[in-house]
DNA sequence: TTGTAGGCGTTATCAA
DNA sequence: TTGATAACGCCTACAA
């Protein structure tokens, strides 16, 4: 492979010149700047990134550790990291973490001796800690989304307690009070439960504690969810994420339930498929989280290297399909 | 940063002790490694991997291009890839093509720069035949996946013709003859119409060529469903993959129309929310696809430098469901 | 088993 | 506007 000082021989300059011809606001002449671009395109040159990188202590990269890839909503904001990322200069260094907090040290890790510029991820712990610190220590860029982990970190969130508060009233405004609330097990977003509860004191409903249910993070929960139903008969059901609906509605059609006449729902995350089942859903804005994750991250390499955390909180809303039905209408 | 010079120091020994220390296969005493381990510790060392990187001429980092990752098909793709990758101790560098050839020739550019070890890409269309050269003479592996754009290169493939002929003859069974096929347009995979008309020949039933349409990439589809289905008044409909099918389903929805009841369907792809509807679908092996790359491309790094380009065929398979409806029984 | 020195391909500084 | 040279941080002969 051709470097730089192969196209200097060809071109007949130096080698600093090269480098002068394949970048911006550099002084070099016209007609110097195109020899050596027709001599390294003769060659079939290329300058080496990497090289650059180890140079100017900077490689644009930054990496990206999604926890949860199955899930659309994860997938549609990988989508909108990557244009927006590379609208301004950067690459993705890609990782799943699965929501595993041993294969997320081992991300954060590898990231780190990467030199990459900055880290976007939705921690699945604060287990950790050590390796934050390192990586701050580095003057590592790290944007926290989705989830507040790291409290001294930048953090995109969405306000899952008010997107609970939302489903939970409207479905007590329809008549609902045995409402069953799916969550997930999580250390570090147990918010939801809150926004439950608030709608139900709102309407003055006792709130009984086995409607509130955290499921583990694991692919197939129909056993569970079918178990739970089953037990606590509840009129409607709020499911903490798509993959929790999806189960649902399988658990559903299994046990020749309709939805919404035996039972409602209205779940999280307004995937694709929503709309085609007609399900309530409570949209979170992905554009935005994906959006406000790339401009904060870039903004931390660029400007405001160090400084307080910063922690934005966008706002769910709810779109009313045909998965709730209306027990007033009796 | 602290460098391998600095731990050195610490630890009061050379820096290529210090390097040595850090890999595997090397000759160095317990004692010493475990001074500079914990000196480094001290620290915060951690060897950088884009100084290593450069001196050994390898990045471990492989460049993944993705043509289109809302379809959940390529992210589940993109998990197998990931997982598979690592095991093997290889990261990825992510983009999106989005099907545009011109965004494709970006990436790979900037993969051919970033002096990746290998490439795994869908190509879009076979316009960047002198990037894939330049690529080739920089002896950087690239495995085409799902489609075979340039024939010299490895390919892991999944036979397209074949699960629309696996389409065809299931609707021929159930009694259809007036067959709509709504393909993607692409120069690159025309196999699918050959697949239907081959079903159709071998029933003996006349092809009917305005039954077979190419649909650009696009969002939105259904102004152009609903128009051809209007058109021709089809009894069952193949969708060539499942944002196609997504469409379809949508306007079906808009205009009352019952699946399998006024019109049947066979959709390309397995995804998660077919089982949901219960459409039948064309399951493309997803996993296969997915390793088979990975062993490939792995394949072509570290031992099969050179060599004939090798291709490799994965078969679809039909599951059925209740979205085809058998007009035999009316 | 350990240390020295040169080079991987760039870019920044300084001088011309 | 151009060129020489010293880093960037690591690895690897080769020598000790």
């Amino acid at each position: 492979m051709a470097n730089s000082r192969d196209v200097a021989k060809l071109a007949g300059v130096s080698i600093s010149s090269v480098s002068r011809a394949f970048r911006e606001d550099t002084y070099i002449s016209k007609e110097v700047k195109q020899r050596i671009l027709s001599a390294a395109d003769e060659l079939g040159y290329t300058p080496n990134l990497l090289a650059r990188s180890l140079k100017n202590q900077k490689s644009h990269i930054i990496g990206l550790i999604i926890s949860d890839i199955d899930n659309p909503f994860y997938s549609i904001m990988t989508r909108i990291i990557e244009a927006e990322l590379k609208r301004s200069g950067y690459r993705i260094l890609l990782s799943y973490s699965n929501e595993n907090s041993e294969r997320e040290a081992e991300d954060l890790s590898l990231l780190s001796s990467s030199r990459v510029d900055g880290i976007l991820f939705t921690p699945t712990s604060v287990k950790n800690r050590s390796l934050v610190n390192q990586l701050k220590k580095q003057n590592i860029a790290l944007v926290q989304m989705y989830r507040r982990g790291y409290t001294d970190l930048d953090s995109i969130l969405v306000d899952d307690q008010r997107g609970a508060y939302l489903a939970t009233k409207h479905l007590l405004q329809n008549g609902h009070r045995d409402i069953l609330l799916l969550s997930v097990e999580s250390s570090i977003s147990p918010n939801r439960a809150e926004g439950y509860r608030q709608a139900m004191r709102e309407e003055n409903i006792p709130i009984q504690d086995h409607l509130i249910m955290h499921l583990p993070f694991q692919t197939d929960l129909r056993m569970t969810i079918y178990n739970k139903i089953k037990e606590t008969q509840p009129t409607a059901l709020i499911a903490g994420t798509n993959t929790i609906g999806m189960d649902f509605i399988k658990v559903c059609k299994e046990h020749k339930l309709s939805i919404p006449d035996d039972i409602s729902l209205i779940m999280f995350d307004d995937v694709a498929w929503a709309g085609l089942l007609d399900i309530t859903t409570i949209s979170q804005p992905i554009d935005y989280l994906g959006l406000s994750a790339c401009r904060a991250i870039i903004d931390r390499i660029e400007k405001n290297k160090s400084g307080e955390p910063i922690v934005s909180v966008l706002e769910p809303f709810l779109i009313a399909r045909n998965s709730v039905k209306n027990l007033y209408l009796r």
